[in-house]
DNA sequence: CTTTCCTGGTTACTCAGGATGACCAGCGCA
DNA sequence: TGCGCTGGTCATCCTGAGTAACCAGGAAAG
């Protein structure tokens, strides 16, 4: 028989499945969820771990006690007595109604920008997206994710009105990326977009439009009405003797409904001249669709868009668009979550940025 | 994008072989042995462990200077002063020729993507972008570069052939996340780029095109080689009887240098039907100068891109291209990472993923 | 109401990595 | 000289994880 040396542990041979339980207990223990776990499916991207390797990982969690099985296709409850220790988390959730890359106050670029600065300030960063049509079926699918969430705060991405109100009603700790309704007191990093709507039809009128149209969702998004309202303010000043036709032109977000919208534009008896388009990817549609028809641009149509793309410069006509450098919103917003990480408060002072106008060969005196 | 929750820990993903290196390190530092280990059977006997699993954690630890290799079929020694090991760090520093935006194999979108889940892995990231445009300024920058910074490993996207091999030939840790040059004896992430090139042509082909082109950059990427590598061949295989005329149009990169290529071709005597176009950045420049010169897509001409971008499919004509999901290489590549970290090495099995075509308006018979 | 999406449940298949056992050449030593 | 030990190598088997489909039930959106 060999001699063994005493001073050795063996090493531990541990399946993986039970290294995901053991990564699964401690996230109950540190109250990362609070009654139930995600899906399976959820589970599995959140850990970087097959589904099947879940499985087997909340089979051994439910033998040994720590989950309820599954409730009639119920998630999987969290047995009492979990622990739930809430401590301190610096968990930050980007909600909004639609994908990152959409939204219109930090471009797709930054939005990639902003997870990075905030992971250096040791915040972790989610995206929630919200995406059904009706503000009750918005409002269950934020309480019950509120009721199984703790987060430090959340972060509104250009949500609309009702749905901002309703939160900053309910108390959730919240500020705004983007704009801001003004009756709701919330820490704002927004887009002066009263401003860039007003900007915008003035430099329609002035290079001689006397047809202009805003395209706009009909999603009710905040900046998008700011943006509404400086552009008919400014045909309001201007027209005072002209005789000019402004229209607010909402479409339902999608590219269809977008193009349904462009062809009765254009289709009417006194089609538009100038137009100022609401969002990139819209911009960016609306280009494409026109050229398509055979609708010269700028020749017959100018566009202007409200919000950058930074394929705008490369295209051929240029996007004239209003555009404004993200990385100084990005640090006041780290700087706002880092003081209620620390304090538990942030101020509520709203920080604002005027995007600056960048021409485009797609802005022309009209034919 | 799903929201991830970040409170948590990834269940740790390592080797029973880098398990087993631990265990005999501990031993080693608690004097269990002195001067030598005992003999790999000997060892596998001891932590029960078979012998090639032990010869594995035994080059772990040589590699990290632990231990000695075998002196002359002696008993390995064991190095003096154990105590102070460097550690191999987490810093991991992505290398491409253009802005992360651009880099094909891995869309915008992928990017923080991959950003995401490296960091919730531990690791750190940083961008390194080398634009100067001869080779020797490059090795020059890199050169003094890797001689400033120590890091686990370098992730190549997109970059030049000899600058790959450059970089493969000095020693320097790397895995290749795109095309790798098949020389280049790195673990590599790729698309099937020559699949891609032979895949486009043959729907081309087969939708009846016989003057077809693939525009590309000059830039010499390796993925880009193999696109046209495999378009060439497609045509090779097909042309049999078939008078097939198809070129390569090597553009310099700028949406300027791309639309003068596009208008040569146009003018020429024998004008393309059917375009396959490299990055989707050109994509969308080519697609749009084509429509404001009133040539008609898919009408006049066909186009396929050979990347994906997610506005494709809200234009219309809806822009044919090819698409994968990038989630399962970020997972490869974190995998691959951790393993490097833990075990010193990384496999260098290239992996390999087949884009999916996703047909499109912009695709059609010719004339 | 209908439809859509998402849940848990299940399948078949691939593949990496560890286990096993055998073989080799070199070396020290009885 | 022959034995027993060393590290080095190989072929083979098998477990466990990954992948990608499916399915039915049920909740919720419209």
């Amino acid at each position: 028989m060999p001699p063994s040396d005493h001073a050795l542990d063996l090493p531990e041979r541990i399946s993986f499945s039970a290294l995901t339980a053991q990564a699964i207990r401690r996230g109950i223990d540190r109250g990362a969820w609070a009654g139930a776990l995600p899906s399976e499916r959820r589970l599995s991207e959140v850990l970087q771990v097959s589904r099947p390797t879940i499985r087997r990982a909340l089979a051994i969690l439910v033998r040994e006690g720590t989950l309820d099985g599954p409730r009639a296709r119920q998630l999987r409850t969290i047995r009492a007595g979990g622990g739930a220790r809430p401590s301190l988390n610096r968990r930050v959730i980007f909600l909004s109604h639609e994908q990152p890359e959409q939204c219109p106050p930090i471009g797709s670029l930054a939005f990639s920008e902003i997870r990075t600065v905030l992971e250096r300030l040791r915040f972790t960063t989610e995206f929630l997206v919200c995406q059904e049509r009706s503000l009750a079926a918005q409002q269950r699918k934020l309480a019950a994710y509120f009721a199984r969430n703790r987060v430090l705060s959340y972060v509104l991405l250009s949500l609309n009105q009702e749905l901002q109100m309703w939160l900053a009603g309910r108390g959730v700790p919240a500020m705004v990326l983007g704009s801001c309704h003004p009756a709701v007191r919330l820490p704002s990093f927004d887009l002066d977009n009263h401003a860039v709507g007003r900007s915008a039809a003035g430099l329609l009128l002035s290079r001689g439009h006397r047809r202009i149209a805003f395209l706009v969702p009909d999603s009710n998004g905040i900046g998008d009405l700011a943006t509404e309202a400086g552009f008919t303010e400014a045909v309001r000043l201007h027209a005072a003797g002209d005789e000019v036709q402004a229209r607010i032109v909402r479409h339902d977000g999608t590219p269809a409904g977008l193009r349904v919208r462009l062809d009765a534009l254009l289709a009417g008896p006194a089609p538009p001249t100038g137009l100022l388009v609401a969002k990139p990817r819209a911009a960016l549609v609306a280009l494409v669709h026109l050229l398509g028809r055979g609708v010269a641009v700028p020749g017959r149509v100018s566009i202007i868009c409200r919000d950058q793309d930074d394929v705008f410069g490369d295209l051929r006509p240029q996007l004239a668009h209003f555009s404004y450098d993200g990385r100084g919103i990005v640090r006041r917003l780290g700087r706002a979550l880092a003081q209620l990480a620390a304090t538990g408060v942030a101020v509520a002072r709203p920080y604002r940025v005027f995007p600056r106008f960048v021409s485009g060969t797609s802005l022309a005196r009209p034919g």
